[in-house]
DNA sequence: GCAAAAGTGTTGTACGTACACCCATGG
DNA sequence: CCATGGGTGTACGTACAACACTTTTGC
């Protein structure tokens, strides 16, 4: 085991998509008091963990991430650095700091990383039942600054989703044109029409159409699209156009 | 003096406008051998700091500003932490921190703040005559990572400035269509038709016509405007549209 | 044959783009 | 009066928004 560095660490938040949600991955903190049996602690936290001396910090929030999900060669992406000298102060995170018994700063610097899944890829369910999806607009309590974390991640995830074809981290290889639009209005919160939305991705050379049709749905099956990041880096182009 | 956080600092990349160019203002690093007055070392740097005991990182950066520049309340904005194990790692780099004689890891966790200044507000060159405005496309050898930092503080302010009306903060308060225009185009790298470009912004509410107009230029003087955060923050609206 | 989602086209509007001439000032 | 940049309007094309009906499948 190496050590850590006291005063720094990485918090990934994990998006996935699932249920017609847009969701995130917590983990349960529980503690009780080992004589009354009382719950000092039951919430939930991102999934973070300390750098590693001699670590870099890519390095350890993919390993965070492997660590929760089981996964690798995964989208994952530094988005803030919080360093508030408050955010480990309230009181059950002092507690559970303690409980926790690492060599920690009481000033810890988080890097935020934020990490999209294709959620029918990971169960995190079964190799690690402490691990739970939540829809991000109905998360339970959470630990340390771990709601201004998540709600900057967010922020992060809408502006990017905008700029740059990321949001097929969140679906399965081969999805549908209404897969696409639903994760769309999920993350951005709006409503598009579908036959305007259909006419928009459909320009886009780097949405490839497949032969393969949906199966088993009661009505006509869908045709299938994977995403081609290959002919995405060949076509794309710098926008320009400013929107101030 | 307080103690110094041995392996987190803050580095502002601080960008000012000046002669139709966007600068970055940098400190020279200078060091030669003090027996045989060889030099060693003889370039630049951002304006960084270690962060204190205690500190707040926004506070940090503030005051590593406020160092360099005398000013305070000044844009200033984190956009990314650098935690490359090998950040420090070269032999200058290494020969300027032992010179130091901080108590300094090895490992430093630099979290970058980018800091937009009028830079008729501030001369550098008399009270911190080591700290001098380049051009940003004519930066000297730059000590560390500090490369990697300006440019991807350089890639944040081209996405910032079109998405905010942050280009405000590198003008003097009072300014024509034309400066703001050579400051989009300089930003950007691009060239916009003067007709567009003032048709465009002259619809932005947030931009009040003055009364006042140039002196002294040979040739039709230019109405001046402000910006007017408050008119800003009224009529914003939240942009949907996708553009992948 | 019915329910349920897939797939398709047109039209109006708004916005970006391209482009040329007169105006106010200092020297 | 001349040089210099300020200030203005129009025509065109592209892109987005709004909207309804037919098709394919499972049951």
């Amino acid at each position: 085991m190496e050590n850590i560095i006291p005063n720094l660490s990485v918090d990934c938040v994990i998006f996935g998509f699932g249920a017609n949600k847009l969701n995130v991955l917590l983990k349960e903190r529980k503690l009780s008091d080992p004589q009354t049996g009382e719950v000092l602690i039951n919430d939930f936290t991102l999934t973070g963990f300390h750098v590693f001396e001699g670590e870099n910090l890519d390095t350890a929030a993919a390993r965070t991430l492997y660590n929760i999900t089981g996964l690798t060669n995964i989208f994952l992406e530094q988005f803030y650095a919080f360093g508030s000298t408050q955010r480990l102060a309230s009181e059950k995170d002092q507690i559970w700091l303690q409980h926790l018994n690492l060599n920690v700063s009481n000033h810890v610097i988080s890097v935020g990383y934020f990490s999209l899944v294709d959620s029918s890829k990971t169960s995190p369910d079964t190799e690690h039942p402490e691990a739970q999806w939540f829809p991000v607009d109905e998360v339970p309590e959470l630990a340390f600054d771990h709601a201004e974390i998540l709600a900057k991640a967010l922020e992060h995830l809408r502006l990017k989703v905008r700029l740059e074809p990321i949001a097929y981290e969140l679906l399965p290889e081969k999805f549908t044109i209404r897969e696409l639009q639903d994760l769309y209005e999920c993350i951005l919160g709006t409503k598009f029409d579908r036959r305007n939305f259909r006419k928009k991705v459909m320009q886009m050379k780097y949405l490839i159409p497949l032969a393969e049709k949906q199966t088993g749905v009661a009505h006509k099956p869908a045709q299938k699209f994977i995403f081609s990041r290959d002919v995405y880096d060949r076509t794309k182009i710098e926008k320009l156009d400013f929107s101030i």
